[in-house]
DNA sequence: AACGCAGGCAACCGCCGCCCC
DNA sequence: GGGGGCGGCGGTTGCCTGCGT
């Protein structure tokens, strides 16, 4: 324990880095790479500790970092993902291209948390305030609770967060209280007027979601390969956040996929099978809940990297999140409207796609020799199988730099919707 | 112009876990 | 098994800058 050996080391330089150390720096690692960063300072010729090195290269050097100010989109990313991680800044980090943990942690500390409070949630809870006022007892117990889940991913449980609801055009949040203490998703874009009449009106929660998937799969990594099933059985989403099933649409899986199958307590649907959403509903589940509900059921893909590993945002026949067979929770609004209204709210799976995917920090990237190209850094995320624009160029870029090829996610199990 | 303050940000510190010998 | 080296992470510090008075 203590202090990392070079920093015993005397004469070397602290404090911000000059440009001719900046220099020497990124011609060496451009030259040689970092290889061991014990040895970097000496041979690039810098009075520097590795340490010092490396942290300068990955928070400030590194060709791949995106720099200026976050999005919308990020922030409310990093909202959601803190909500579930916690203070696990390189783990949030891994799921936006182009930011570091120490970037996120800066804006988590000195920008969200403020806007958060503003907004009447506790940042570190992720709970309204009025409820930790009025019950501070019972917060935190929430509080102890939260971070219980937290420090253990597989036991993490979305409730829905009632009726909670974000008036954009007073900013305000409207939170009635929450049915549980379990970590509670409630978080709309923080955005302004302004940023909301700019901004894409698409959610980042489908991403969010689908990177949970991986995440999850990546916490219990070392089962990786035993279990090829990533279990968010225990995901319980509410009206603003989830994914659910359209019940005219068809689950169509690629015939290209060799093992492709769906596997429940209720079926098997084979390779090459499509599989209606709306018959399964029918089969078996309540009447209530067969419009936009999903019983807890897996999907196991063993060979998705077979159809979009590639980038090239392939569609070939149709992989498992076209032909809107599933929705995110933003339909289950629509439906809800559309029962008020006798007005038909479209919501279609294909406007959440509006935004790619990302496929997160979990899936080390592999060559085509079956190599992690780039050793320790965080993968990058990649495009996932959609049309796109800034984020999907900018994960392109990233993605091009250092040549990955994503993997593959093995399999997925989806839980209950309600 | 000078001063104080707050916010943003880069960098450091201390600890942890993994790996190797 | 234990100790050292090392990378990685999260918390914290301190500098710089912009803004208000």
């Amino acid at each position: 324990m203590g202090r990392h050996s070079c920093c015993y080391k005397q004469k070397l330089r602290k404090g911000l880095w000059s440009p001719e150390e900046d220099e020497k720096l990124i011609k060496h690692i451009t030259k040689f790479g970092h290889g061991c960063w014990s040895s970097v300072p000496k041979l690039a010729g810098l009075q520097r500790c590795g340490k010092s090195c490396r942290l300068r290269w990955i928070n400030y050097l590194r060709p791949d970092l995106k720099r200026g100010t976050f999005s919308q989109e990020e922030e409310s990313l990093i909202i959601e993902l803190h909500a579930v991680l916690g203070n696990r800044w390189s783990q949030i980090a891994a799921q936006l291209p182009g930011r570091t943990d120490n970037e996120i942690k800066n804006l988590w500390n000195s920008s969200i948390k403020k806007k958060l409070r503003q907004r009447g949630i506790d940042p570190s809870t992720h709970k309204p305030l009025s409820e930790l006022d009025n019950n501070d007892e019972k917060a935190s117990n929430n509080s102890k609770n939260n971070n219980d889940k937290t420090s253990d991913l597989s036991e993490i449980s979305f409730v829905e967060p009632t009726s909670t609801h974000h008036d954009i055009n007073s900013n305000n949040i409207h939170p009635e209280k929450p049915t549980s203490s379990a970590v509670d998703i409630r978080y709309p874009p923080l955005i302004d007027n302004a940023a909301a009449a700019a901004a894409p009106s698409n959610s980042t929660h489908h991403e969010f979601f689908l990177n949970r998937l991986v995440a999850t799969q990546e916490t219990s990594s070392n089962s990786k390969a035993a279990d090829p099933f990533l279990s968010f059985q225990q995901l319980n989403y509410g009206p603003n956040i989830g994914l659910s099933i359209n019940p005219n649409a068809n689950i169509f899986f690629n015939s290209a996929s060799k093992q492709s199958e769906i596997i429940s307590d209720h079926f098997t649907a084979a390779n090459n099978s499509m599989v209606s959403a709306s018959n399964y509903c029918s089969s078996i589940l309540p009447a209530s809940n067969r419009v936009n509900s999903l019983a807890p059921f897996s999907v196991k893909f063993e060979n998705w990297d077979n159809n979009n590993n590639n980038n090239n945002n392939n569609n070939n026949g149709g992989s498992f999140f076209e032909n809107n067979a599933f929705t995110w929770a933003a339909e289950k609004e629509a439906h809800a409207h559309t029962a008020e209204t006798g007005m038909p709210e479209d919501i279609k799976w294909s406007e959440y796609m509006q935004t790619p995917f990302l496929l997160g920090n979990s899936i080390h990237n592999i060559n085509p020799a079956g190599q992690d190209v780039y050793g320790e850094t965080p993968a990058k995320l990649m495009p996932f199988a959609a049309e796109g624009g800034g984020w999907q160029q900018q994960q392109q870029q990233a993605a091009e730099i250092y040549s990955k090829h994503f993997q593959g996610l093995p399999a997925a199990t989806f839980g209950q919707f309600s």
